[in-house]
DNA sequence: CGATCGTCTGAATAATCATTCGGCATGTAT
DNA sequence: ATACATGCCGAATGATTATTCAGACGATCG
């Protein structure tokens, strides 16, 4: 009697707690088990189907914001994730991260190399792709580290998570994202280990990035650019940074000393990359998400709901055909 | 926002808890609320139906034993309670309690005068009743209190029980079960409090009884019998007691001197109730069921798989017309 | 035969969840 | 305006459930 997993004890048991409201207590007595054993017992139950439980499908994403963007844009997908308002922004990331992971899943299939880099909203979102390890991936960091003390968000940790979660390698862009100097970045670049990633960048078929502004940026946060150096960027109309490339409005990368000092892939190596989701979280990335869009840096974009609606409203009127159109 | 129950907000809450696998801390802070609240939260989505979580059927009756038994001694229900072996008495009761409240109460008609006996099974049974108070029923109190100590057990509170759970009212019978000399219990026969519940045993349109024997019997348990009685009673012929009644195998009451002196529904009046329920748990009635069946006392049976099983092993070979057959 | 896994168990414990409680806000009658 | 309901909230708390752990049992292999 004991070691009866049959279904018959498992629907008594499921009964006696989902139908009848027994507490495990109350059932352990019943079936002459322990408590531990019920409990077991139930997942058990779950994992058979003999309990199930359906939820009324709670819809994420704003689809007809989506169907606009797409449309606006001549985006190749469109997420738009639903928010309610006030949230702020560590809220909204994790909105994003959680409900953006499957359809980002949805576009990288397997076998893909994937240009990857780093960031918080990409952090998030990593996390909760789900842990099949079945896609046989090539991730590769698509940036350097932005600085030596490594934390959760760097395109390091972030892409190992990815591997890890839907399987494949990882192949590591060991060096600094910004070297303070022409000559030492070259050098680096022509290392055999840092030729060879940035080889893989070239032949990605999906790339994850977040998008930067000037204001708002990882090396403006960590003192990576300093004021004179931001000033310069500006002054060359930089509106937005991909992996640590800056672009002016229509997606053309800034010609100031930061461009030859930067570690990480070529926007000409983006536009080449036949699917670069863009994941952003905010509705402050306006500006960044018109020039990439229109100078070809990204084709897909996952935003949150305010995100999005910034975005349309800022756009030029809808009357004159998008740029990149895809019937 | 606050204060917002609305559908969405509820799936949203379902959603993470039931289908991504948060803890009720982690939604709370998605949705930003306390813990305290998503339990609320995802109890009302429940309710709502928003959750539903479906439970494969336990099957707690044995239909084809049951069969066999209606067939075999031409009762109009008979239930018989799945159970596995090796359980102990206590265990057994539980589980007819349990498992035979839906199907008792599918017997009892809404406005129904209910002719109500004590016992542990049927205690068990009454906290099974579901409890909605709709039923309008007059519930009697069947039999005497055994003795002064009150217990649970009680007919007492058992007919306060279940005239509360499905509705209605109770009417106790304030007298005890046995009083030593047959002019006193006259005496009380006669009080107009007395003859009132009598009069309604009379006219009662269902009877849920337990069954006891000789060897088995409250009155036994709590000293009223005397060894003296017992034996004039076996001498007697008696083989079951429903009631207070002691019947022998034919199902006729015992004339011994315990008969003038109980207090309790009479044979005769049992007998013209149109829905008599026995309530058994246990092997061990098996003599009593069957003179209690061919005396014409009991009309239903709700009774344990090996209860059930002993039965119908003792019963007389099938091959002989049942004694009241029902087509 | 042991030895060595692996699996299963319930007691103890850690983690999680439901409920109580007092405070606060809003509505309502006085 | 002021008292008095009513309802909702989250912190604390009490209750329930999941997990860890150490021991028991049985299969498998040398």
């Amino acid at each position: 009697m004991p070691n009866d997993y049959s279904d018959d004890r498992l629907r008594l048991v499921a009964r006696l707690y989902y139908v009848d409201g027994l507490g495990q207590n109350e059932v352990a007595k019943f079936a002459k088990v322990s408590q531990a054993k019920v409990s077991r017992l139930l997942a058990l139950a779950k994992e058979r189907g003999i309990v199930r439980i359906t939820v009324a499908d709670y819809e994420p994403r704003r689809r007809e914001l989506e169907d606009r963007l797409a449309a606006r844009f001549g985006l190749h997908t469109a997420v738009a994730i639903k928010a309610s308002e006030g949230l702020e922004s560590a809220d909204l990331r994790r909105s994003v991260g959680h409900f953006g992971a499957a359809p980002v899943d949805a576009l990288i299939p397997p076998r893909s190399v994937v240009a990857l880099a780093g960031g918080r909203t990409i952090h998030e979102l990593v996390h909760h792709l789900p842990a099949v390890r079945t896609k046989s991936l090539t991730v590769v960091q698509a940036m350097g580290s932005v600085d030596s003390s490594v934390n959760a968000f760097d395109a390091q940790e972030v892409g190992r998570t990815m591997a890890q979660r839907l399987g494949g390698s990882f192949l590591a862009l060991n060096a600094p994202a910004f070297i303070p100097e022409k000559r030492t970045r070259d050098a680096l670049l022509a290392l055999e280990q840092v030729r060879g990633v940035h080889e893989h960048l070239g032949r990605a078929g999906v790339a994850l990035v977040g998008l930067g502004t000037l204001s708002n940026s990882v090396f403006v946060e960590r003192g990576t650019i300093d004021a004179a150096m931001a000033r310069e960027l500006e002054r060359a109309g930089a509106v937005g940074e991909v992996c640590g490339r800056f672009f002016d409005a229509r997606g053309r990368e800034c010609a100031t000393p930061w461009r030859d000092r930067v570690i990480g892939i070529r926007l000409d190596q983006l536009r080449a990359i036949p699917q670069v989701i863009a994941l952003v979280s905010g509705s402050d990335r306006t500006a960044a998400l018109l020039a990439a869009i229109s100078g070809g840096l990204i084709k897909s974009l996952v935003i949150d709901e305010p995100g999005a609606a910034a975005l349309l409203a800022a756009a030029p009127a809808p009357k004159p055909a998008p740029k990149r159109p895809r019937p």
